[in-house]
Formats: C-alpha cells, sequence, structure tokens
DNA sequence: TGTACATCAGTGAACGCGCGTTCACTGATGTAC
DNA sequence: TGTACATCAGTGAACGCGCGTTCACTGATGTAC
C-alpha cells in the first residue's frame, strides 16, 4: 500500500465521518456533498474522487451508519440477556435523553426517506436492517402466538416510531407520555411478574 | 361576501387541495411553492395572495391533512367500537394496500419532518395530534398496568413505524412480515381469546 | 343605470441561494530507467 | 542514487436546476356618485 493510497483512505473515512454526523441528525438529504466537504475540511470538487455520485455515498453512509451489530445503542449490553437485556435497551432507546441528542440512532433519522431512495440504497438498507433485527430476535422473550421474528420487528417498530413521536411532539406534555407508553407496550414482562435479575 | 372574495377562497381550496396532494405522497419538503402552484393550475407569484409564507401553507396543510377527526383512515368504522374496532382500523392502516398507495395516511409523510420544523408548524401537528389520540383512546381495551391514553400512543407508534418500515422495506420479505408483526403486537387480544364479535 | 376610479387575484420575470456534477488545473507522490 | 515523466488527490470556478420570495404589471371585479 503506497502512502498515498494509505492518506486516501484516511481521507475517505473523514468524509464518511462527516457525512454521518450530518446524516444522524438530519437525514441522507440534508447530508449534501458541499456540506459533507465542507465537514471534512475540504473542497467539493474532490469528492468524485472518492466516490462516483451522491448515491454511492449514501450507500456508503447507511453501511457505515447501521451496517455494525452491535451498534452504538446496542453496546454495553452484552452482559445482559433475556428480558433484562431487552428493558435495558428500552430505557437507554427510549429515554428523554436520546430523544433530545441531535447525534442519535441513525434510524429515525433515514427511515421515511427509504420509501423515495434510489434500490441500491434501499438494498443496503433492508441488509443492515436484517442484522438488526437478528441482534434483537436473540433476547426478545418468546410469547404464546408470536416468532421471535415478529416480535422483534414490532419492537424496532415501536421504538422508532416512540422517538419519531416524541421529538415530533417535543415540548408537549405527549412527548414524555409517548416514550413511556412505548416502552411499557415493547415490554410486557416487566409489569406481570417483577423481573427475577437484580436492579 | 363578494363575487371575488368567493372565487379566491376556491382557489385557496384548490391551493391547498394541491399541497396535500405533494405532502401526502413525499412531505411538507416537497410541496414547494413551485410545484404546488402548478398542481393548482396557477403561477408562482400568485401564492402570496393567499399565504404570507411557505411556512403558513404548511401550518394549514397540517391542519387539513390531520384535523379532521375521524380523518380518511378511520372513517367507515363508525358501526364498531372496541376491540373490534381496532382491529378493524389496524387491518386496515397495516395493510399491503395501504403500504403501496402513494396517496395514504399524512402521518408518515410529515412524521420525521416535524422535528426540525418550524414552531408554528410543530404546534400545528401536536393540536392534531392529541384530537386523533382522542379518537383511539374510546376504542382501545383495558389492559392491567397501561392507560387508555398510554395504549392509544404506543398503537400509533407501532402503526405508523411500523407503516414506515414496511416502506423502506417494500420488495424484500421483511416488509410483509413487518405489516404482520405490528398487527400482532398492537392487538394482542385477537390471539388470547378469540373476539366475540362476529367476523 | 352609467361612468370613473380603486382594489386586488393572479402573471411572469427576476433575485440570491444551495444543490449535484463537470472540468481544467496544481503539486505532491509514485514509477522507470 | 538521481533524474524525467506519469499519476492522481484535491482545488476552485462553472454549468443548469429548483428553491422561497419580491415586484412591476394586467385586467376583471367592486365601489362611489
Amino acid at each position: 500500500m503506497t502512502q498515498r493510497a494509505v492518506k486516501k483512505r484516511a481521507t475517505h473515512e473523514r468524509i464518511l465521518k462527516s457525512a454521518d454526523n450530518i446524516a444522524r441528525r438530519e437525514g441522507l438529504r440534508a447530508a449534501s456533498v458541499p456540506r459533507v466537504m465542507k465537514g471534512a475540511g475540504l473542497t467539493v470538487g474532490g469528492f468524485y474522487a472518492h466516490f462516483s455520485s451522491k448515491t454511492a455515498m449514501d450507500v456508503e453512509i447507511i453501511r457505515s451508519m447501521l451496517g455494525e451489530v452491535p451498534g452504538s445503542w446496542l453496546s454495553g449490553l452484552e452482559a445482559f440477556s433475556g428480558v433484562e437485556w431487552v428493558h435495558r435497551a428500552l430505557e437507554r432507546y427510549l429515554s428523554v435523553a436520546h430523544r433530545d441528542q441531535p447525534y442519535g440512532c441513525a434510524y429515525p433519522a433515514v427511515l421515511s426517506e427509504m420509501a423515495g431512495a434510489p434500490d441500491e440504497v434501499r438494498r443496503a438498507f433492508a441488509e443492515s436492517f436484517l442484522l438488526r433485527v437478528g441482534a434483537f430476535k436473540a433476547h426478545v422473550p418468546p410469547v404464546a402466538g408470536v416468532t421471535a421474528h415478529d416480535r422483534a420487528l414490532a419492537t424496532m417498530a415501536l421504538t422508532i416510531g416512540g422517538l419519531l413521536f416524541a421529538r415530533a411532539l417535543r415540548g408537549t406534555p405527549l412527548s414524555d407520555d409517548m416514550l413511556r407508553a412505548c416502552r411499557k407496550w415493547a415490554l410486557p414482562e416487566l409489569d406481570a411478574p417483577p423481573p427475577k435479575t437484580k436492579r
């Protein structure tokens, strides 16, 4: 690997980091070429030495933001499992802190942009999502009549939908209500028999 | 009311209809002044005879799209109540038909735009949302440990979140899975004791 | 009822701005001998 | 090791486009007498 290639790879990462930073806060659409390049300390023209198009960068952003399992919002929970794992994940995800933090989970930021996105972007999203579902499936408690797969899917819809609503309603009492309601509905096990694990 | 005022009011409605048509499919951002006016058969300049700004129109769009209770997706269910009402609402909302219909419920289209929207727009959204929650509260079955208010909120997060995911994942098996999973998780009553009502 | 003036809904061109992409260029790095 | 040429990451201006908003205008409607 030549010195030039090493430097280029570092710059590429820097550009992606800048794009991630914008896209997580404001969505893929807001991560425009000029803004991203400025955020990386570069000028517009150089963009096309790293990506063939804006869409190509979008694909890479999706992969880098959603591709890692466990992602940032599930990390640190390795010591737990089952109900306790889900409980802690929910408390973290559907918290006032996460609602008010602009640089949070990527799903709320990009979810609604996927319906009209180019096929390559949609495919990258679907692949990343499948990995995430797997992480949930392993911990979600079994319930009669609902497969772990279905419960994992419903849990993700409930958490990301809940966070979107909580952010849309921020400043009104309904916002906090929404966080609490979704936490409760996602994990009814917490009420019925109190969890046996410590806490 | 002068003839001129009558005609102006009709034009105003036509502009709002055009805006609604675009915003429901692609969100408020896509309902730009030139596109909206073109859709209403008018030219850009005339816009400001009807709205003081793009934001002012956004407020009116939100009110007209979300303001009516029952909205289009809940209409025709007046004959039902309780579990049966919720069941039919869910079957309609979380259906393949609604997922694939571009001109559907307004919430999925505008929800993620609200977090960064001007205060007036956010306020209009919150007011409209409160009305919607009321419609759900009246029918949602009571469950130990969860108020009707909380269950109504969770149901809305689950349905709109689920539809957003189903649309984002359209073309993959996960899309249909998501619709089914959210229908199930939103109304567990359907499995445990089969509903006593006909059907 | 008829005339003269005022109003104002709607036209269409223009503004400054940010977008994605292209392109001639520069200068440091890499390669060949 | 030194020199001469090739490569290519990154620069910065330019393109055509759509955005929100302004503005001089036109012509039908409304008002006053």
